[in-house]
DNA sequence: TCAACCTAGTCAACAAGTTGAGTATGCGAG
DNA sequence: CTCGCATACTCAACTTGTTGACTAGGTTGA
């Protein structure tokens, strides 16, 4: 039920088609909340037929026509209702934990690999992150930023997922040496 | 398709019920797979119904009957196949920061609220974390444990749990501290 | 010039996750 | 003596999320 807010909680900085809103999505709000271009433009869908959102085609030369989509009063209405409400704790289902916890009688070797993945992905994460985050500061310091700026909500959800990405970088570190040294141990006793 | 593996994992620890599993998950598990009990239940059921796990019926005085469930050998290969595998990038969904993201529009007061609710409870969790990091480490110290351990993934995806909360509890003091100001300045403005 | 990728979607089928209720007993605190 | 919590599940209905295939023109690089 909260996609929707998600995807209200995006269209506040202006109207937005299902194509972009799948690449800001992606770019930013993947953090808290994933998503497949499919489940946007089924939602997006039904948030019309529900009022939350108006849509107006643009008809475009050399390129297919889209929708533009912009939140309604009704929809401004709902996110606030949204924001009032008490939230269910976080959901995180993540792959790669669930292979270190079986890693002692799985392959080692692959579940290392994995790790060294996952961690060249973390670390283009926090080198975008960082990007964006400069463009919101827009070469004003922090406090400067945060005294004049309108919306102060996607720069704390970006800082969570700046640290987020931050964290896992080092979990990942921390984990290879541990494995490394299981390696190690292993092989010593064969 | 990976709760299957989430299960398995944690019954390399040994024979179990559903409803134990499900204590299980909650307590430390539920860091990177999320899952309500019916779903186990559930899963459970497929999961026998494939030969990946063994059920026996354990008649019990003043309880209800329990189904102990074990990984058979083809359960072990399935997850060690599983742990070869590439993983999918982690799935987050947290409403608390669709909701941040929409503060600036929404009921500030009550999204202050929520984060305070969160903070305390990742603040719980911290502490949970460690206490079951002081049971798996035995008195050893963590080289020690390392060193001897015939297991080290469920220590490590411990830590990762352990850093993301405590990481949870900094950003809510900072969100808190930054939504404070924020107040303050817009009932200057009024 | 041919392949690959970008824009901007649609449709259908299936898999997974959520919610609420129901069943039955035992134990301890107030 | 009753209320609520713990054990140990089951069933059914519903909502979300995932996957793959399809359309169709435009641009970029080898």
């Amino acid at each position: 039920m909260s996609l929707r807010n998600a995807v209200m909680a995006t269209l506040l900085d202006g109207e937005s088609s299902g194509y972009d809103l799948a690449k800001a999505f992606d770019a930013s709000v993947a953090n808290f909340w994933m998503c497949t271009p499919q489940q946007l433009y089924r939602e997006l869908d039904r948030m019309e037929a529900d009022g939350l959102v108006a849509a107006r085609v643009v008809e475009q030369e050399r390129r297919p026509n889209k929708r533009l989509f912009s939140l309604t009063g009704k929809g401004v209405e709902e996110l606030s209702r949204f924001t009032a409400a008490q939230h269910k704790p976080a959901a995180i289902r993540d792959e790669l934990l669930v292979a270190v916890m079986a890693a002692d009688s799985g392959d080692l070797e692959a579940v290392k690999a994995s790790i060294t993945r996952r961690r060249r992905w973390a670390e283009a994460k926090v080198e975008r992150y960082e990007r964006l985050r400069a463009k919101l500061l827009g070469g004003r310091t922090e406090e400067e930023f945060l005294a004049t700026a309108e919306r102060v909500g996607p720069y704390l959800t970006l800082l969570r997922g700046l640290s987020f990405e931050r964290d896992n970088v080092r979990w990942c570190a921390r984990s290879l040496t541990v494995l490394e040294r299981r390696g190690a141990r292993l092989d010593a006793a064969t």
